[in-house]
DNA sequence: AAAAAGCATTGACCTAGGTCAAGAAATTAC
DNA sequence: GTAATTTCTTGACCTAGGTCAATGCTTTTT
């Protein structure tokens, strides 16, 4: 597992020694998924926050109707957890499942509070990290109210064009916020034009 | 201005002791605002975060068609500001406006750090807060996704009834995310049902 | 008290996207 | 390499909600 991505990470938005890499990433334990295994369900309570150093998983909730709302997406380079569950030891209402087959590097909540507290670049970035994550849902939640699919599908390729590449096409519609048939006509129509 | 809720509010979620509080409010200034006075607007640097005594506001996008999309309203005992912003000192993209007459409390960046180091029940207080606001986003762009406008409404009925009855009826369409003359509808549909 | 502005309602009509069903392609498993 | 899943596409039809325009009902303003 090629674990040096977390250091470059890391120093790309916060200013983190190299001397301080080899402890800090003694702190996560390494993790592998298969694709479709989940990590977690709704009802569990989180114990583990991930950082994703290779694979793709999704984020959803799943509603009684079996309705399945993916929220996001996180590739390589991403953290991946329901922080709030982690923090307050409640039980997670999401999902988390790998679409690929995944490597990861988790680390528990001792273990978190810990590194914090010890490594004065991760707490640097994880303050930057978790402001940005809060403004990127404020714009979400504008976004989904009025924008149209075709908008919100133009957007996603613009910002994500690799994503697109590698996850299933119906796994994009929930994403959306629609049906895989009409993400499928939006696709042809705008092939067409 | 009744500033006794900013103290019942801070106890109410955190350990926050009677005898600080004469220190801690000569933190803020009072401020109010007449009924569609905007506070911010998109593209200003936020230098203030605003603890609402009294009234209720409307902080939204405005995009370039003149579309606004309304994110959140808040009333009583609500903070209220674009915390990226007024961390990072960028521009905002949200508009801040008074839907009634309102008293505010605000601090500004110098004297909110302070507080944060100084009173320890603050830091208690806002780290529990922004953990919320942050859980709360999240389901809001899953069920902004995929409940129907109908759902979201019972919805805003159940946990914010009193909401309805100050506001005007057109800002709870945009936030909704349909126009005036639907929910119009809807609440006539809903009535004889 | 009259005029003006802001709001809510209603009707006629339109469109984006949903639903259900059937095949076609593409992966995965054996 | 064939069978079994998954995934994607297409068609026919339906519905929630949008648009535009007209009409009253309330608040404000003067």
């Amino acid at each position: 597992m090629d674990t040096s991505r977390l250091l470059t990470e890391l120093q790309s938005k916060a200013n983190f020694p190299d001397a301080d890499f080899p402890a800090f990433l003694d702190l996560f334990e390494p993790l592998t998924l298969k694709k479709k295994q989940h990590l977690y369900r709704s009802g569990e309570v989180i114990r583990h926050v991930c950082f994703v150093v290779r694979g793709c998983l999704r984020h959803y909730y799943a509603n009684e109707e079996g309705i399945e709302r993916i929220i996001f997406f996180a590739e390589e380079n991403w953290w991946v957890g329901d922080i709030v569950s982690f923090l307050e030891r409640k039980p997670t209402n999401l999902n988390l499942q790998a679409v690929e087959d995944c490597d990861l590097l988790v680390i528990d909540r001792n273990n978190f509070d810990h590194a914090l507290k010890n490594f004065p670049g991760f707490l640097e970035y994880y303050q930057k990290g978790t402001q940005k994550t809060y403004t990127k849902l404020q714009e979400q939640v504008g976004q989904s109210l009025s924008d149209t699919a075709e908008t919100r599908y133009l957007r996603l390729l613009k910002e994500r064009p690799a994503l697109l590449q590698r996850i299933p096409q119906h796994y994009i519609a929930t994403y959306l916020g629609i049906t895989p048939e009409s993400l499928s006509r939006l696709r042809k129509k705008l092939a067409c034009e």
